[in-house]
DNA sequence: GTCTATAAATCGATAGAC
DNA sequence: GTCTATCGATTTATAGAC
């Protein structure tokens, strides 16, 4: 029972390849990383890659699951704890200017989407997490509309993609211009509220 | 006089090899776009595109331009020609909707930008061109807000920052999610319209 | 200035040993 | 399940003929 199985073995392996592409990628960026480095340099050689992966895409895929759950996580925990919608927007700027453009994976996740956008089977998989994203920022914006009695002056969803789409288009153009600032990400956001009616509840 | 002069000859060649490049890079892609299909689909082999650029660095580049260059012709001559402010968003609407994610440039750009970001060298002459495009698309607003005596909510800078950066974010995820509408770009244009004071001039 | 031929290197993926 | 060895294909870039 104590004994680390096969099947345990090999989802160490996994873990410890996607870990090491996780790295890779964001330092070099996906097309310049071969399968060779990613193997040698997690402590194992490509066999093993192709054991776990059946393509290259494949493990780019579940990196790019890693960096979405990382923002996810970073993102709420930067959230939380704020009393004042001004309380939150300072939040929300601190996570953006530390987080957008700089680690750099806006610019890996947009070369893997434009480098393979022609690449059959790829498309649905990146356009389904495109939506959940969508759709976990959405659900975001109305838990905190919702608790600030804010009703919003456009959809939910709407301007989840407004604030995905604006925050895409920095981060690519930091990704190679670091003097772009992050302001206007903020600037979205603060004239969302601006905009906003305060909600009359019935409790 | 008359006569082809070897300068000509050789800008004619360039301009050829640019044109299908532009074509082919659009259609398949930047990385997946050899030198040699360039070549083979202008009518020439490979020997004419290292006598005109040093490196496919250098063509892509070059294609950029085109890029640009077309995107602010087309832009420019969608806004003119309309008189109120609201026959003016529709015609960017109507450009917007035929422009952004649908031919493909936005997705071309972003792949050559985020693959060679770690190139020496190519990342400055992406700031440059950047730059250059957001002061273009400042220079439209400005004279679009004088042209209607609006003073705009934020600097025209701003302004272009948003827009352009929004613009990227959709191109890209549309690339491979076209059902992702474009319309957001429209609303955060009516957005800074709806926030616009009327201007008081002197004559 | 363009073409042909080739260099030189790399990479994704596979086959068989262990 | 992982490793070693290798295939096969492709690429950028160069050298020399014309």
């Amino acid at each position: 029972m104590g004994r680390i199985t096969r099947k345990e073995s090999h989802a160490q392996t996994r873990e410890r390849l996607v870990e090491t592409a996780h790295r890779l990628f964001l330092r070099d960026g996906y097309n310049a990383t071969s399968l060779d480095k990613v193997a040698a340099e997690a402590g194992f050689s490509k066999g093993a890659v192709y054991s776990n992966f059946a393509t290259k895409h494949e493990l780019g895929l579940a990196v790019l699951d890693v960096l979405h759950l990382e923002r996810a996580m970073s993102l709420a925990s930067a959230v939380v704890g704020a009393e004042t919608a001004e309380d939150r927007i300072d939040a929300f700027e601190k996570w953006a200017d530390e987080n957008i453009g700089d680690v750099g994976w806006t610019a890996l996740e947009v070369e893997f989407a434009t480098s393979n956008r022609h690449v059959a089977g790829i498309n649905q998989a990146l356009a389904g997490r495109r939506r959940e994203l969508t759709a976990a920022i959405a659900d975001l914006i109305e838990q905190q509309a919702a608790d600030l009695d804010l009703t919003l002056p456009l959809p939910a969803d709407d301007a989840a993609v407004q604030l995905l789409a604006l925050g895409i288009g920095l981060g690519v153009q930091r990704a190679f211009d670091p003097e772009l600032p992050v302001t206007s990400l903020v600037d979205l956001l603060r004239s969302f509220l601006e905009r906003a009616q305060p909600t009359t509840r019935s409790d």
